[in-house]
DNA sequence: CACATTGCATAGTGGGCACTATATATGTAG
DNA sequence: CTACATATATAGTGCCCACTATGCAATGTG
């Protein structure tokens, strides 16, 4: 007995949110057909079906396995770092400046589900669900920081929470677009300006020059 | 003589290129068929391909036709507001607080295009020139503003503008998966605090109160 | 008034894809 | 060992859609 059938029906569940995770972000939703996921996953079309029911199942599957993981290793590479504004730019480096990484590819996406959301409430529920969740947990840290660090944000922990998320977001889009016009001392500023830190030393400053990256990396949810 | 042939040709690729537009932003690229843009222009699926050659064609031409639009109506939107917080909240409500407007569907519209930019080289090329032309606008607007208001940006006009642009972005974005998290204060806070504008008073103050929405319109461009 | 050209319509055509119906093989129970 | 249950494979089916080939009526030209 090589497995028994509830091993065998949990690795192929697996597989399957692996691969389409993996399609989903690199070619786009409407770019990738269930044959094609089931075909990375090294099974057929009939077991996506029998696990998920449709497509549309997957789709939401694989964002719910997604939960968490890029804030949780952000987390971690921010408290391996030392200075205020190094921190800072840890933040950023892992949000919007990882190409070809594993976050580079949650980033695309997030963005398929985003505008998957604007058009299908199912998706909407299932985002809007999330983005509470990682809401709170940034508002947490980010206040503990501020006091940490003596500073005065902008807003409130909860506000605060959104508008650094929506910077950085806003930040890594247009980097993708046109990569010259965002950079890290760039970000830093920004963020700096939001935490209420006052006001950001010039580029000579060694905290927001080309950092060692650092290596959490990010597991594949179960 | 109801037309000549050449008034004929420019009236349909008008209406071309406003359902397209349209309908692209309303279901999403891959979710329109070129007969139903030709439909809703009210020709058919052969004048899409005489005029434009291919749906990635038409698309281009949308993308072409589309440029400046939006800025324009914003800076005429700032224009005839007085106080400096009240600007920086018509500049929010033009971009991120006009759900079912013209600029909400432009928006969308974007975003349909960053994303298949995010994929396609062709349409990057283009989003790119778009990006770069309406920075250098708003980098030069902002700092006029700035120097007016005697205030001291936390960047260069040119990292300003990015920072700015990059801010209403992910506001707007984060506004759409889940609306209460998202205020016309919060944005001003933002944006003040990156204009160096320490510190904003509380919502007690009226200048971000709910405002008269302004009634600029757009047109589409030619 | 011949007749070329243009601008668009009409009518396919082939391929891809979501989804279904059914078969098969492997594990499971009595 | 028999009989059933389950997990996945196989083989369609019908639809949608980008794109093409061609027709045709209106416009332009001498």
């Amino acid at each position: 007995m090589a497995q028994t059938q509830g091993e065998r029906k949990a690795e192929t569940r697996a597989r399957l949110l692996a691969a389409g995770a993996d399609l989903f972000a690199d070619r786009g939703i409407d770019g990738v057909s269930v044959d094609a996921v089931a075909e990375a996953a090294g099974r057929t079309s009939g077991a996506v079906y029998a696990h998920f029911g449709s497509k549309q199942g997957l789709l939401l599957a694989v964002l719910d396995a997604w939960k968490q993981s890029v804030l949780t290793v952000l987390f971690a590479e921010v408290a391996i770092t030392d200075s205020p504004l190094g921190q800072l730019a840890a933040v950023w480096d892992n949000i919007g400046n990882n190409p070809d990484t594993d976050s580079d590819r949650w980033s695309l996406l997030e963005h398929e589900l985003w505008q998957r959301a604007a058009r299908d409430p199912e998706v909407a529920d299932a985002l809007r669900a999330r983005s509470i969740e990682s809401r709170g947990r940034s508002a947490h840290e980010l206040s503990r920081w501020a006091s940490t660090m003596s500073v005065q944000p902008v807003a409130d922990p909860d506000d605060l929470a959104t508008l650094v998320k929506a910077l950085l977001t806003g930040l890594e889009m247009q980097r993708r677009i046109e990569p010259a016009s965002v950079n890290c001392d760039l970000a830093v500023r920004g963020l700096a300006a939001l935490m209420g830190m006052s006001p950001v030393p010039g580029d000579s400053d060694r905290t927001t020059s080309p950092r060692q990256r650092n290596t959490v990396t990010h597991d594949t949810p179960a």
